[in-house]
DNA sequence: GGAAGGATGCACT
DNA sequence: GTGCATCCTTCCA
């Protein structure tokens, strides 16, 4: 497979955190687990910043064990479990002491779709396996273990550059499900690629 | 040691 | 479009 594409760690490490979510669409992410390599185009995503957003786990100092790996330096995989089942995969940025990250949302499923259906084990169409941050985990083989990786020099979980999108079929809106959030709820911090049939919800 | 809650997904009407 | 299952982590006693 190829990896010259890999994404520099240099990527990772700018301090804001809702351009490198915009960066990430038409961005690959790849997984080589389990001797299976899968992979989809980024096409959604969410920035949580871990200061003056209430949203985001860590935010104002709340430090865990769970949101350690959100401290840590640009390129670091944090992966954790929501609702007991599902598997959420967040790319940590910003240098490390600064809990910011970028939800992965979405993806277009791009290869090894036979794999994501025989790990999702749904009906649903392939544009629609690796749509929802719960799915494209499973799909990908994600899971906690991965919890902590750096994404830069990882050879079994890594994002590569691939298509080049413009700012004009990128949309901007509210995040999903943080209503607990209050005004910070409403930040404009989730981003798609306009009309792909893979985003989780309009 | 125990209780509460959560960045969802699926089945069903 | 709507209702609810499901279980690990965190926090408090």
């Amino acid at each position: 497979m190829k990896k010259g594409n890999k994404l520099k760690a240099s990527f990772y490490l700018s301090d804001d955190v809702v351009r490198v979510a915009q960066d990430l669409l038409g961005k690959k992410l790849c997984s080589h687990i389990d001797g299976v390599y899968t992979s989809g185009i980024i096409v959604e995503t969410e920035a949580y910043s871990g200061r003056n957003d209430k949203a985001c786990h860590a935010h104002l100092g709340r430090f865990t064990k769970r949101t350690s790996t959100m401290y840590q330096k640009g390129g670091t995989a944090y992966i954790y479990l929501c609702y007991g089942i599902h598997h959420l995969f967040n790319v940590v940025t910003n240098v490390e002491g600064i809990a910011d990250a970028v939800l992965v949302r979405a993806l277009m499923p791009t290869e090894g779709l036979d794999e994501m259906h025989s790990r999702v084990k749904t009906k649903q169409a392939d544009y629609k396996l690796c749509a929802g941050p719960g799915k494209l985990t499973k799909a990908l083989g994600i899971n906690k273990v991965r919890n902590g990786i750096y994404l830069a020099s990882s050879s079994d979980t890594w994002i590569e550059n691939d298509l080049d999108v413009h700012a004009s079929e990128i949309v901007a809106t509210t995040r999903i499900g943080i209503d607990y959030a209050e005004e910070d709820a409403l930040l404009p911090w989730r981003f798609y690629l306009k009309g792909n049939k893979s985003v989780s919800k309009y």
